[in-house]
DNA sequence: CAGATACCTTACCAATCGGTAAGTAACTTA
DNA sequence: TAAGTTACTTACCGATTGGTAAGGTATCTG
């Protein structure tokens, strides 16, 4: 049995992808409304302004990073966090809409005061690092500073990833990929277990 | 004596200040001709159209990032690179003006097909690390990958930092800033010389 | 002093922006 | 079958967008 699909869902979801692509002053609601094949009231109806639905994406966005650290099931604190980073760098490298859209939103975050959530996600990623070896004596400042380390290579790189391409040629850009990606997994093994 | 203040200059470094705050969309000729306290038609008179405004910002941008490597004087190119990037990050985080500019054109950098001045940077820092004993029997792609975790790093801890200081606070983000900063050191210091 | 050049203004334009109001067609429920 | 409810559409609005055209004024140059 199909679900019905949900309209709402619907539009969010392709507003999602243009928010990513083109940041919240790039869309307009008809652009969004064109995607979907319908008028841009027909977006409003859902979402009662532009914002609100930015906001929305935004808070679908904090769900999804949420959900994709809980879906990963390893028996320690360690072992999860490889297993996640290591997921997420492939995803984030491979299909870079929600990394873009964080960036994004980081970028955008002291021009409109918006309740960031992104929050939840970096605490939650603290506190399972504060329960390995290697960060359990350690401040939670520190252990952030380790995560951003992280987070921010591999971010960065998911959204240039165009522009590598574009610059470099697919060839070379591939070798880049993978020469960066075993860098990457040598760095959240470091940054994982003891050293 | 005073040179003579070039208005094209003014209006070109209002526009980049506003264009890193807010993106090529989130900027209108009206709003750079404001902050110069002219009309937007002023403007216009010395960039004939937003896109080339937007351009000649990038085209500066491109011209800074190279004269910045430049400026650096040190025995060798290992001192070079250690120099150069903790001088880099320290302006970075600081006055993350220009980091802003470069990852919005990552950003937008497929959306419209721009001559991405970016890569003379690269090129030049790739040049400098495969003079160091470190590079100097790694492929260029390798040298690149390594190239790229540490400039991820820095940039995307610059842009971070308004929505940290306002997620965790001054204080915290003071430490955070010190923690990270000592870490960034530690990378380059690896990048830069024989491990 | 005549003319050119630099620098900027007023006036205007079609297109697009986010958003309101009102109505319609189809489907669901009492 | 009547009354909602869902999911839209058409019509419209004032404001703003990037951009064109034409002109004005001050300064510099022959």
């Amino acid at each position: 049995m199909i679900t019905k699909p949900d309209p709402a869902d619907r539009y969010l979801n392709l507003a999602t992808k243009r928010f990513s692509e083109l940041g919240f002053h790039g869309v307009s609601l008809a652009l969004v409304a064109k995607d979907a094949g319908v008028t841009k009231q027909a977006v409003l109806h859902y979402f009662r302004s532009k914002e609100r639905l930015y906001g929305e994406v935004l808070n679908r966005l904090a769900g999804r990073l949420l959900a994709e650290i809980d879906a990963i099931k390893a028996p320690t604190p360690s072992a999860r966090l490889i297993a996640y980073f290591e997921a997420y760098a492939a995803t984030a490298i491979s299909t870079p809409q929600d990394a873009r859209l964080v960036v994004r939103a980081l970028l955008d975050s002291d021009a409109q005061a918006r309740s960031w959530p992104i929050r939840p996600y970096l605490d939650r990623l603290m506190d399972l690092a504060m329960q390995t070896p290697r960060w359990q004596n350690a401040s939670r400042v520190e252990a952030l500073a380790g995560l951003y380390q992280l987070i921010g290579a591999i971010q960065y790189f998911a959204i240039s990833a165009p522009t590598l391409s574009g610059m470099y040629g697919n060839a070379i850009f591939d070798d880049l990929e993978s020469a960066l990606s075993a860098d990457l997994r040598q760095i959240i093994q470091d940054f994982a277990q003891a050293h």
